[in-house]
DNA sequence: CTAAGGACCTGTCGGC
DNA sequence: TGCCGACAGGTCCTTA
């Protein structure tokens, strides 16, 4: 479910209930998520306010006064502000409890999804080898022809490898490349710095879009204010492998590529 | 170092 | 209707 433009419609969705709130307890329920809850940190946040929850990829980072709570949904999470009474579901692993009257709950069927503690004056190790966000300037035409010189994996993985930009998945890979005419499987060695600046722009404006459009609805996905995403009217390839193509009318091919399905018009992307 | 594949876990869907 | 395999938004880790 979540990627970039949905944790980040998340976040704009929990945020107003959340912020500045004081953290009443943590309910843990199920602590084995793809890395164990740690144990402590119920003593840690319990009694302190939530000053804010930023963003860096897909992470949702809720700052503390002695640290910060990692989040992340990996492929099935969300996160959802209900009423403090309201009874917990199967997959319904952990609650913060608000002085609100509210709770902030994490619902992960797949428990891909994590929540970490990041100690002041540190940096996590998951976050400290991250590349650029992909909506920064750092994140430009000189950058990503650097990072393609002389590789020769695939471009679609590796604009999907967060070293190189973060946020970038499977949805927006495939639509990025689309709207730049680049064949998923060329060699990102062996394109033009002209076509990598028109992905870079691609890779932007789709991100951008999906974000505005406050991320795709797949199956179930809701924000934090429980409206759905609306994106997915705007999707040109993703999930329409056979389909014609938007622009020329050709049935869209679908092949795997590193165990990703990977849709594209044989004659529109080169 | 790079690139590819496996692993984690549950739910859903299509085919027989 | 029921069962079984394939597949799903992510990404770390191991293996060549």
């Amino acid at each position: 479910m979540p990627e970039l433009p949905e944790v980040e419609t998340t976040r704009r969705g929990i945020a107003p209930h959340v912020e500045q709130r004081r953290v009443l307890a943590l309910q843990v329920r199920q602590p084995q998520l793809r890395w164990p809850i740690p144990e402590q940190l119920a003593q840690w946040i319990e009694g302190d306010r939530v000053q804010s929850i930023e963003r860096r990829s897909k992470y949702l980072l809720f700052r503390f006064a002695r640290g910060t709570m990692i989040v992340h949904l990996g492929m099935s999470g969300s996160l959802r502000i209900l009423a403090a009474d309201e009874a917990p579901g199967k997959h319904d692993h952990v609650d913060l409890v608000l002085e609100s009257g509210q709770l902030l709950r994490l619902t992960d069927p797949r428990r891909f999804g994590a929540v970490l503690w990041q100690e002041n004056g540190t940096e996590h190790s998951l976050l400290s080898k991250l590349g650029p966000e992909p909506l920064d300037e750092a994140f430009n035409a000189e950058y990503l022809q650097q990072c393609c010189a002389g590789r020769r994996t695939a471009i679609k993985a590796l604009i999907m490898n967060a070293a190189v930009v973060v946020g970038v998945g499977n949805i927006y890979a495939n639509e990025a490349l689309y709207a730049a005419g680049i064949d998923p499987r060329r060699a990102a060695g062996r394109i033009s710095a002209a076509r990598l600046e028109g992905l870079v722009l691609a890779i932007k404006q789709v991100l951008a879009a999906a974000i505005k459009q406050g991320g795709t609805t797949l199956r179930d996905f809701v924000g934090g204010d429980g409206k759905p995403g609306y994106f997915k009217q705007e999707l040109h390839v993703y999930g329409r492998g056979g389909e014609p193509c938007h622009q020329c009318g050709e049935p869209l091919s679908e092949v795997k590529l590193s165990q990703r399905s990977t849709v594209f018009c044989r004659q529109c992307q080169r």
